[in-house]
DNA sequence: TTTAATTCGGACAAGTACGTCCGATTTTAA
DNA sequence: TTAAAATCGGACGTACTTGTCCGAATTAAA
């Protein structure tokens, strides 16, 4: 299992970061993600191929073809990579599963567990591709 | 996606926070569960005999067997059944999937995911079987 | 112009989680 | 004693997620 995302969102969450640590060197191909990130090559490929429909990734093909994000990595918070490649169910679910989780009939934690998903939206939301390696200037 | 357990998690979360509720009914038999909390059966089944292994649900055969607590339902924290079942992973990985966060090479999110985490760690150790349905009194 | 390196799209394969079935055993009640 | 209702254990089937492959199209460099 994963903590809160699909394995294919980790995946998208890394190499977009990747990206925006790495913007300076122009397109960057899947090969070279799947090397740097430790990625299938194909299946990060995949998931690139969809964020480029979503207009946060931009492609390029030929031979010095690759991808490279379409806005200001400040522009594109984890939040939005999330949700265009989980949704957002995440952060409106009972943790429990109980379908009928709510006002009137609570599960156990459903009172503290949505200010702690609220928190963890707000966390995504508020974070961006800029915000990658937050204290590592040697 | 489920949010933080799996499906076989919070499956055995509602089923023995059911057992708790219904205690002074004796026995209670899987055919029960899977119709009250709509589970299947035999999913279900399987999971409380995991649980049985563990110590934390006995079971009874026979015509008027079924399951119920080994233990004072107030002495059985949900993340003792999290952890039997899906383990601690969840509590201690990186949530973007990051095989080499932590403290000297952190992701975007270390600093502010780990509070969360801890909190929702401390949330379920401490909500016990006791504490279905919190302020349903009428 | 040719070759190499890339993305694209679709199909397919593998792995894991989820769910089902069945025969054996146990126990109670008729 | 017999029948019904339950768990147990193991095997099996299904569905979803993850990962792979391949041919076509595109582009730049040799």
């Amino acid at each position: 299992m994963t903590v809160l995302f699909s394995r294919k969102c980790e995946y998208g969450l890394q190499a977009l970061l990747y990206l925006a640590e790495n913007a300076g060197d122009g397109n960057i191909s899947a090969d070279r993600l799947a090397r740097e990130i430790d990625i299938p090559k194909d299946f990060i490929a995949k998931i690139l191929q969809n964020l480029v429909k979503y207009g946060v990734v931009t492609s390029t093909r030929g031979k010095t073809g690759g991808f490279s994000l379409s806005r200001d990595p400040s522009d594109i918070s984890l939040l939005d990579i999330v949700q265009i490649i989980d949704g957002n169910a995440v952060f409106e679910s009972c943790v429990l599963g109980l379908p009928e989780c709510g006002g009137d009939a609570p599960c156990p934690v459903h009172e503290e567990w949505g200010p702690l998903r609220e928190q963890t939206r707000q966390l995504m939301e508020k974070t961006t591709l800029a915000n990658f390696r937050p204290r590592t200037n040697t």
